[in-house]
DNA sequence: CTATATTGTGTAAAATTTACACATTGTCGG
DNA sequence: CCGACAATGTGTAAATTTTACACAATATAG
């Protein structure tokens, strides 16, 4: 069976090749790409977003991703990058693309296609410094009222962190430098949603043997002050074991 | 310290909403924007890959992905498919997206942003219908001469591939629908460069339960025949283990 | 100084992973 | 027909990892 061939590429003459690509290019349809930031957060043992006011009217009052048009020669990370830096005042957070959405209609003006990144910020490290847009942190739980399809793309970021921090020490991001096994558990359950044993969870951690007794202790907790920790990356990337475990 | 702020999307009036969304997306730039497919093959205890000769010039014999422009109101999934069925005339196959590269002098007639999918064939039942462009199976171990960015491509779908294969049963896309565990062995030694043991191998997917005796055994081979088995989907949705699991 | 809340630790049982060897069953060549 | 060959099919013991679970120690708060 034989099938239409109508694309652009496909339309010129069988065999010939082609010396202008810049002709072939222009010829193009093209599509306006933005970035959009989904920044997650920690604080007081809740998973937390970086949302704005949506800027438009259609979305009155409806959150909004940090996002914002790719320039024409920037690369999708830098444009990435500048969204956040933009936003928030911050740059020296751990950035990752997740996925690009191309839904025709996901923007009431037309045609948008987006590309999400994750980012995970401290929230005590990078106190904001714009709050343009209202923006600020929203508890990931009872996220409604979003703008454009930015719901979706929070819930597929959502389920790329959780499987990604059980892969990777992503979450000391979210972390003070310094911090206790307790919190370390705390942001593992909130962000898997799940209790976890606690002694099994130390052992867990201690004997992927990363973790730093700093020699310090918490202040200003109502109980016995645990011991705090750091991450230490040198000895994470020295000992990162090459993952090889089918398991379906 | 503040920044400046000089994208479209702020550089409104503080405040005020937007009313008219088509003139917002109407002043973006644009860019065009592909999907390519890596398409993953199996045949003779080898990995192989779906390439196509380069239209253009500049990259004169050298390979590329099969690649298409996606259309002004085309859903970037749809277009992938497209891109598919056109370059080989199949359309019930497996496809997922992997990443977006947005280099911006990837391509040499100026930028173009591609959304990479990959896809896994069954070689044996997907006899090539249409072979324009010289569209035929590449061993992937010794890749080179590609066009445009694609050979970063394949690699970063690639590992995709190796890391998903060992989480999720997509390796049977791969093999006939009967097949002996030696073919499933082969399989994913050949994807994962690795030696695996053969009593092991067994066992673990004989633990997943999920391949189910179909009372056959393998014809022509120089030795004892091994026996048929094919892959029970609903079992594997049934059992399907929900992953828990820290490891890094 | 007592109540309370949380830290810090060990161990036994179960499950999983790993390493490893030998008998079986078919083909092939003479 | 028979022996050499090549791969299939299977079991088990040791090591490792995971799981479940309890109690003493230490700080704060009143």
């Amino acid at each position: 069976m034989e099938y239409l061939v109508t694309s652009p590429l496909s339309r010129k003459k069988r065999g010939s090749l082609i010396d202008d690509p810049s002709q072939l290019v222009t010829s193009y349809p093209a599509i306006p790409i933005t970035a959009d930031c989904v920044i997650f957060g920690f604080e007081e043992n809740q998973l937390k977003i970086l949302l704005i006011r949506s800027d438009l009217e259609q979305y009155k009052g409806m959150w909004s991703l940090l996002g914002d048009i790719v320039y024409a020669n920037e690369e999708l990370d830098t444009a990435a990058y500048r969204v956040l830096r933009q936003r928030t005042g911050m740059d020296d957070v751990f950035l990752e693309q997740v996925k690009t959405f191309g839904c025709p209609n996901r923007h009431p003006g037309g045609r948008v296609i987006t590309v999400a990144y994750a980012s995970l910020l401290n929230i005590q490290h990078h106190q904001l410094k714009i709050t343009d847009n209202e923006l600020h942190w929203h508890n990931i739980e009872h996220l409604t009222d979003m703008a454009f399809d930015h719901k979706a793309i929070v819930d597929e970021c959502y389920r790329w962190l959780q499987k990604r921090i059980q892969e990777h020490p992503l979450g000391f991001n979210l972390l003070p430098e310094k911090f206790s096994l307790r919190e370390l558990q705390n942001l593992y359950e909130a962000i898997l949603g799940q209790q976890l044993d606690r002694r099994n969870f130390r052992k867990k951690f201690f004997a992927m043997d990363f973790l730093v007794d700093v020699g310090e202790y918490e202040h200003d907790v109502p109980h016995r002050p645990g011991k705090l920790y750091k991450f230490d990356f040198q000895k994470y990337e020295k000992n990162k074991r090459k993952w090889i475990g089918i398991d379906f």
